[in-house]
DNA sequence: CAGGATCCACGTGTGGATCCTA
DNA sequence: TAGGATCCACACGTGGATCCTG
């Protein structure tokens, strides 16, 4: 394996992003930090994203945050996924930005579908009260839904766009959603983002991102290294 | 409807046992105390089991504790479900003792199949805080499980008899089963009762029980009542 | 502002314990 | 001791809040 520092070309190939998530399976995250160069913080309560952005780096993920999956060529969109020593997800998983003046559109024309159709899953493998630099990266899954899973996440997706469709959103709850789930996506309670309300009129809300509860991601991963 | 005291007949068919169950519906058992001639407790913590007697004494259930249907020519097991107020299942429930020297038997000879294999559901509709004869009769339903439901309460009991006939009955968790659990059934923790243990002697352990987990009553209500 | 995510207080669920009757 | 069940402390899950980077 070379030592390389700095940007990294996008993968050729899912074959090469496997291999480069395959080289670094087992290795803690900060020897992977070293070997980038870049400086492992002492928690994560000032740099939640800290893993994540580590491994876009090493894997060569596009640069820049774009709605767009972030192997564009590979169609690919890569997640990081705390886990537990079990292998159980910790964490809901961030999917994207809900759009709360959407134009029309179904569920395929959606950036959710977009992004779910084909995803890199990383397991960090992160033991109680550990710090950053101590969790491990396990083994990467490619996966795209199944044709029921598939279906729910439709099913979910139609049901609350329904509601933000006709500004109910403030009758959306996070508790809706089997395996998607809307949830505040902001840098705090006082942020504000152009919405609308039922009546029609222009309004501002807490701007809102679609996650993935734990229980899906669980169900993802207990079937394929079950 | 005759207001009756004492024993009752046991119903000679499904359709007289639905017509006493209908004949109750709606009503708070302090009335159907009432009607019976029995007095209402204050609260249930010296008499856990009054609501369900109750209910046997006013259906004609047979009396006393033996491991059968409740309704032995009918086939027909009586389940009292406390529920909340939106219809819920707030417990487990009780389906019967597990037997810790088993003889040789497979699932179809098991005790739980028996009971389970139709079960007079009796919601009892319970609001918080409420004393014992506040709590409301529900509409009875009438249950046989599914071919999907019954897979896995074989799988669940498989599972489990499986542990408890090779002694391993301290490996065994509440935590195991989908449907089916294995709990404490006992006066108290110091109780004990006759088993074995994995190298085959003779040993005493805490009385065990079968419960459905109320995830499961509440899909059974859920499907029915929708 | 979109994307990279985690933090943590608090409500819900439930595993273990328990009680009465026949 | 089997059957009728419920009680309740506490672990666990998660909904709402939050933080940094490009």
């Amino acid at each position: 394996m070379t030592l390389e520092t700095g940007h990294r070309s996008a993968p050729a190939s899912e074959q090469e992003l496997l291999q480069r998530a395959a080289a670094v399976a087992g290795q803690s995250l900060a020897e992977l930090a070293a070997m980038l160069a870049v400086q492992t913080p002492a928690d994560l309560d000032h740099n939640k994203g800290w893993g994540g952005q580590l491994l876009e780096t090493w894997l060569g993920a596009s640069a820049g945050s774009q709605p767009t999956p972030d192997f564009p060529e590979l169609g690919i969109e890569l997640k990081t996924l705390p886990v537990d020593t079990a292998g159980r997800p910790l964490e809901s998983t961030y999917v994207c930005t809900v759009d709360l003046q959407p134009a029309p559109g179904g569920w395929h024309d959606s950036l959710v579908w977009l992004k779910l159709q084909k995803v890199l899953w990383l397991p960090l493998v992160t033991a109680k009260n550990a710090p950053p630099g101590e969790r491990r990266i396990g083994s990467a899954l490619l996966w795209s839904p199944t044709a029921e899973q598939a279906d729910i996440l439709q099913q979910d997706w139609e049901e609350l766009m329904e509601l933000v469709s006709a500004g109910e959103l403030e009758h959306i709850s996070s508790r809706q959603g089997q395996y998607l789930q809307i949830r505040p996506k902001a840098a705090n309670s006082r942020a504000l983002t152009r919405s609308f309300d039922s009546d029609g009129n222009a309004s501002l809300t807490l701007p809102r991102g679609f996650y993935l509860r734990p229980a899906f991601t669980r169900q993802i991963l207990q079937h394929h290294f079950h």
